[in-house]
RNA sequence: GGUGAGGUGCCUGAGAGGCCGAAAGGAUCAGUUUGCUAAACUGACGUACGGGAAACUGUACCGAGGGUUCGAAUCCCUCCCUCACCGCCA
């Protein structure tokens, strides 16, 4: 959520930035400073009304316990009066207030000034591409093909107990899991994060401060009978564990990694791009947080970029990192780089990571705040990353590493998984 | 699921209609003392919004929302949450 003051004191930007995220509503702009104007102008007057009706109060306790009943009574019925007066100030108040948030939490971010124009995937800008993009034998499988074969996932199963969207790993399949999940954990320890494990479900004040609320509600799985959300990313229970927090400034950087399930209804997704591992309902991942001074947290999103990329090294995988355009990022991100693994079965780029820097927006809804040098409460900045997401891994993993005798783990997984080969 | 207790500042914990943004202690920070550390002493020490160039100042906040009252942390109502014990269960 932006800011109420920066929004004032700086509407041709916030304008000029709205549009480059291809904003549709830039009026809200306008409706915002003018009802933030209502808000401080109700304030005052409200202020200065109980200013006078506590003052008055005050003479009356004191007028009572110095034996003076008259005089205080007489205070007394003129007291009643300015009652009415302040109840209905304040509703009005309340009401300006309400359709004031109810504006500002439909601003998306703005985006940082390296953000490219764009609208859609295609204007996203290749940083960088990195890795041998691998030649297969003849007759090379994708990888749903390849884990049928090798009895690595049965999807049907998963259908069977739960529905389309829901894997079931097996024998090698499962075990790959596991390896994967340890491998990424360990990494992060060696880069600083302290690791955690979370809940699986938050409430919904969790699923606001994020900004997954109520920006993309029907997105997450929600348990109505206790109000809880299934979490789509361990973003969610990790970034809101300093949810109304005033952090020292010498706890920051705050560095936590997670692994989760990740659970998404993908409400709308259809079509040949979405077979086996490419979009699930429930997948794993390993998340990296970070909780940050302002001025240092583009170094960290270069950071964590890094850290992401190491892994992709690691195992081997041809990747390339793209800068989103405006049209592409998200609600709440002000710079996200995508990193995207080359699958060379299907002969296309899949998404495996997304890193990105939400500024203050997230910590302003989270009331995430530091003291800053000055002794000042200062809302921090938050930035997060999948380091990394499983199903795409696994995908490319199977179908770049294929051979005519069985696929090749990469030699770093070997001392996870325990085996160097499928076949 | 049943029963009971309770939600006050960074923590412990007092307050039971006005003198309470809130005692006291601890923690923290600054200073004095000190060969160093410790101790002792002195002082500072919530957040948000508004007004103001600033000093400063107004308002709100004692789990949340309503109500009673000139006045509510304190009384009343509703809700939420936490803890303990019992039952059930991994």
């Amino acid at each position: 959520m932006l800011q109420v003051s920066y929004i004032r004191e700086n509407r041709d930007h916030v304008l000029e930035r709205l549009a480059v995220k291809n904003f549709k509503q830039p009026e809200l702009v306008d409706e915002v400073i003018k009802l933030d104007e209502q808000r401080r102008q109700t304030q005052g007057v409200v202020d200065d009304l109980k200013a006078q009706g506590n003052a008055s109060a005050k003479q009356i306790g004191h007028l009572m316990m110095t034996g003076k009943k008259e005089e205080a009574d007489a205070l007394k019925a003129q007291s009643s009066g300015w009652k009415e007066e302040i109840k209905t100030l304040e509703e009005q108040y309340s009401k300006i207030e309400e359709e004031l948030n109810q504006k500002l939490v439909t601003l998306p971010n703005l985006p940082h000034s390296s953000v490219p124009k764009g609208f859609v995937a295609e204007d996203n800008e290749v940083v960088l591409e990195n890795g041998q993009k691998p030649d297969l034998y003849a007759g090379a499988l994708p990888h749903w093909e390849l884990a049928a074969k090798y009895k690595l996932i049965d999807f049907e199963l998963g259908v069977k107990i739960t529905g389309a969207g829901f894997p079931v790993y097996t024998g090698k399949g499962a075990k790959l899991q596991r390896a994967l999940i340890a491998f990424f954990l360990d990494e992060a320890e060696k880069a600083g994060y302290d690791e955690m494990m979370l809940p699986l479900v938050v409430n919904e004040a969790s699923g606001f401060g994020t900004g997954q609320l109520p920006d993309k509600e029907g997105q997450m799985y929600y348990i109505g009978e206790d109000k809880l959300y299934l979490i789509p990313t361990a973003e969610v229970p990790i970034t809101n564990l300093y949810r109304d927090v005033i952090l020292k400034a010498d706890e920051l950087p705050v560095k936590n990694c997670g692994y989760t399930a990740c659970f998404r209804r993908e409400a709308g997704s259809y079509g040949a791009h979405v077979r086996g591992l490419n979009r699930l309902h429930q997948f794993d991942k390993v998340e990296i947080v970070q909780v940050v001074q302002p001025e240092t947290s583009y170094n960290v999103l270069e950071e964590m970029s890094t850290h992401v990329q190491s892994l992709l090294q690691k195992l081997g995988l041809p990747y390339r990192v793209l800068r989103l355009c405006g049209g592409d990022m998200s609600f709440g991100s002000a710079l996200t780089y995508d990193m995207e693994t080359w699958s060379a079965a299907q002969q296309r780029w899949l998404e495996v990571s997304s890193v990105s820097n939400f500024e203050t927006f997230q910590s302003n809804r989270l009331k995430l705040r530091f003291r800053n040098a000055e002794g000042k409460t200062q809302l921090a900045h938050t930035l997060n990353g999948s380091a990394l997401a499983l199903p795409r891994i696994v995908a490319t993993l199977l179908e770049n590493n294929q051979t005519e005798r069985g696929i090749k783990i990469p030699d770093i997984l070997v001392p996870y998984t325990k085996f160097e080969w499928i076949d």
